[in-house]
DNA sequence: TAACTAAATTAGAATAATTCTAAAAGAGGA
DNA sequence: TCCTCTTTTAGAATTATTCTAATTTAGTTA
């Protein structure tokens, strides 16, 4: 992804292109990890902290990232979303997968029958523990 | 239900049967209203609001209770879980409707497939707007 | 290119949801 | 009834996040 790419993305949605707002999406874009701000500040130690709060702000204000909000800690977790998933969490080691193998069009059908509302997005999270642990 | 189904709930799950836990699981069960633990204490003045945390995680862990983050509060909302459903929030009111008519066998055999884990259990939130607020 | 201005960045202070502490009360079993 | 571990509680502490207001900058205009 170029420099010129990430502007495109910022600019076609309203924000200008700032080095901290390309330097983070670039960041989130190109981690597996699911950091929550202070890692992401951790890494990125140029941008100031309110920074990093204000730009996830308008990157989920625009739809490129997404917060999961585990519960094994209470810190949110902030997520490239420019290709909707689903996240796996792992209950042994509070790992959190992406997976997209899951046609979400019947329960977008079915959430508009339930509620009348036009449907526009979705979280999911699925629960789970490693088959051979102990238990 | 009585007093007596609600102490076997808990006692069922190896937690004593106090006034408070019975208040508040009662309370959750009653109420569509997916409260805050300030909205329960608010109702409920007579137990301290450290054991209405104390007791929501109680809850929480032995799964009678999930935990719900909307992105519009930074508030955690707590939701009576003896039914497993899934939620539909209104981004306009920003209220949450429970909904249960979607089979989630299917996506749980996707995620042991993408990831290998036992699958324990979800959560789907589902984002909407009203179809007839002007655009 | 230079000037302009609304928007963005920043350090540090403020907020408030949640957690912690340690002393008193209660549940359930013996 | 007694015992003991668990639970409850008020209030203090924590800390993730938000706010403030001064400075800088992106993108536009001339
Ligand atoms: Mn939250
Ligand atoms: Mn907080
Ligand atoms: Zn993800
Ligand atoms: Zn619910």
């Amino acid at each position: 992804m170029t420099d010129q790419n990430l502007r495109d993305m910022l600019q076609t949605r309203g924000l200008k292109a700032t080095f901290q707002r390309i330097t983070i999406l670039d960041y989130l874009m190109t981690h597996e990890t699911h950091p929550t701000a202070d890692m992401i500040h951790l890494d990125l130690k140029e941008i100031s902290l309110a920074t990093i709060y204000n730009t996830l702000e308008k990157l989920v204000d625009v739809g490129l990232v997404i917060v999961i909000d585990t519960q094994k800690d209470d810190k949110r977790h902030y997520d490239y979303y420019g290709e909707p998933h689903y996240h796996i969490i792992n209950n042994n080691t509070n790992e959190i997968i992406d997976a997209d193998n899951f046609d979400v069009a019947p329960l977008f059908e079915a959430a508009r029958q339930a509620s009348g509302l036009n449907i526009t997005g979705f979280h999911i999270e699925i629960y789970g523990v490693d088959p051979d642990e102990a238990k």
